[in-house]
DNA sequence: CATTGACTTGAAGTTGACTTCAACTTCTAG
DNA sequence: CTAGAAGTTGAAGTCAACTTCAAGTCAATG
């Protein structure tokens, strides 16, 4: 690994797939080089770069807020207030994550939730039925595939 | 709001658009009844069946995953395995939300992550880097619209 | 009886983050 | 020099859970 990586390289380092590469950088997240040749060079810099992507997208952000913290030449400018925004909602979500999995714990275990005759169900039902935790919050895929 | 009820009817009590409701017929995961014209009557399990669809999804369950809970007609025959497995799969994300939220707040705060000086930060960016809760957890969109 | 508003259908569109494809071009090893 | 591996492009496809649309049906009201 020199100072110019190409692209296979920064995949195999990062796990990235090369496609996700050139979207990014056609998404303007990040940059290569063309030294000579039509083929993607990148600077050892542009690894740290798409580490804090992955931290971005972990947080929740989308790839159009994270640009926004990425000039993509020289260094980041971090937004602070929207990483502590998101900090913040991640609190909110863990609350409500921790009610949830208290619900389901319960229901897994409830010999009666059949016809919702167990309140303890009932109220799981509410709260999941209070837009609480808005919409799903995606396929999170805890053991998932990146083939 | 008698023994039947139209589609607007448990859209306004729910919430849910009746373009989902009819969404989630197709899919298998309610039933309708046409008693006379080919107007849709709802009974009113129906609202107890979209609560636990409303369940699923928070606990982040696919609409295909909830189908197999949902015998359309009579009572629900849940998953207990699969709700103690999401409850735990919950657990996990909490504990990689936890770890997320406090480098959020440290990378909100520290006043030097520029270039990555910051020790911290680094292991923020390895944690999120490794691929600890697999890719996006989606638009969690904690306050969306659901115009 | 006619208008209006709610309902019906199947099909197509939406969103975000990618992946896949076809058709080339370019390096690299032999 | 030449094959074959690896890179390049723009365009199109994918996935889930819906929404939107067009065109037609039905029911209640004046």
């Amino acid at each position: 690994m020199g100072v110019w990586m190409d692209i296979s390289e920064v995949s195999k380092q990062t796990g990235i797939p090369s496609s996700a590469l050139r979207y990014y950088e056609q998404k303007g997240l990040i940059a290569s080089v063309r030294e000579k040749g039509e083929r993607r060079r990148y600077a050892a810099t542009v690894l740290d770069q798409l580490a804090l992507i992955a931290l971005g997208q972990a947080a929740g952000l989308a790839l159009d807020d994270i640009r926004s913290m990425l000039s993509p030449y020289g260094p980041p400018n971090i937004d602070r207030q929207l990483l502590a925004a998101k900090a913040d909602e991640i609190d909110a979500l863990i609350k409500h994550l921790k009610a949830m999995r208290n619900g389901l714990r319960h229901a897994a275990a409830c010999p009666a939730p059949s016809h919702v005759e167990c309140p303890s169900f009932q109220k799981l039902l509410k709260a999941a039925a209070s837009g609480a935790l808005e919409k799903r919050w995606g396929k999170t895929k805890l053991h998932a595939p990146r083939k």
